[in-house]
DNA sequence: ACGAGGATGCTCT
DNA sequence: GAGCATCCTCGTG
């Protein structure tokens, strides 16, 4: 069981996801752990990432004002923000120095701690409840934004959430499609899953929602189109 | 099964 | 004031 290294963060979100899932989540209470099944990559050039926008072209300098300005945090950083303004989500910052990117973790497999995550999920009632979903996972964890901005690749010894490599080989080759839950650059596929992986979020793709979305509104008008 | 709606707080390409 | 990287509950089949 080794935590991961910060060099594993080092390099881009779009290999770091991937590389994520069969790694532990090990929680802020150093015995809360569960295997990651289900992430997502924010990358720089990326209307969907918190950070997009805020350097500045012709001068390639960063605004250090707005939330996103922690993602130019060193590699291996936390980064929990508070979503729909009622839960918390958790990703890593990724990338060199100087460039900016991040992994959200998505969903989780309870190994460890299981008692602890359901007193803090009252509403879980099996364990398929507990970490099937980013908001879901942070409250299994107790993870809120006292976590952000911590250094996830600190030295073992006192509990501190990290991630770990227990070397079990992953049984599974990832799946791939769009991003859950957004509304801009919906098309590419930098969500990583395993998809016969029970603890996977249900949520639905962006851009297959969007799809089916335009086929409802489509049959609504038709009804009133005759 | 599935869809609709509400909770709730922060940011502002 | 709008727009969110969500989840839960409560309606209808």
């Amino acid at each position: 069981m080794k935590r991961i290294p910060r060099s594993f963060f080092n390099r881009s979100a779009l290999d770091v996801a991937p590389d994520l899932l069969g790694r532990l989540l090990v929680g802020p209470d150093g015995q809360s752990m569960a295997r990651i099944v289900e992430t997502e990559a924010y990358m720089q050039d990326d209307p969907a990432f918190h950070a997009w926008g805020i350097v500045d072209p012709p001068t390639g300098l960063v605004r250090p004002s707005g939330r996103g300005y922690a993602l130019f945090a060193p590699p291996g950083t936390s980064y929990v923000y508070l979503c729909y303004g009622v839960h918390w989500l958790l990703n890593v910052v990724t990338e060199p120095e100087g460039r900016a990117g991040c992994v959200l973790i998505r969903a989780a497999e309870p190994t460890a701690g299981l008692d602890r995550m359901f007193t803090r999920r009252p509403s879980a009632r099996t364990e398929r409840d507990l970490c099937s979903g980013p908001g879901k996972l942070t409250q299994a964890f107790g993870i809120s934004g006292e976590h952000h901005q911590i250094d996830l690749c600190g030295p073992s010894g006192r509990p501190s959430m990290h991630f770990a490599d227990d070397g079990q080989t992953p049984t599974e080759i990832p799946s791939v499609s769009s991003r859950i839950g957004i509304t801009r650059a919906i098309d590419r596929p930098w969500r990583f899953f395993y998809a016969s992986n029970p603890h996977v979020s249900p949520g639905v793709p962006s851009d297959i929602a969007a799809e089916r979305r335009r086929i409802r509104r489509n049959s609504g008008q038709s009804k009133y189109s005759g």
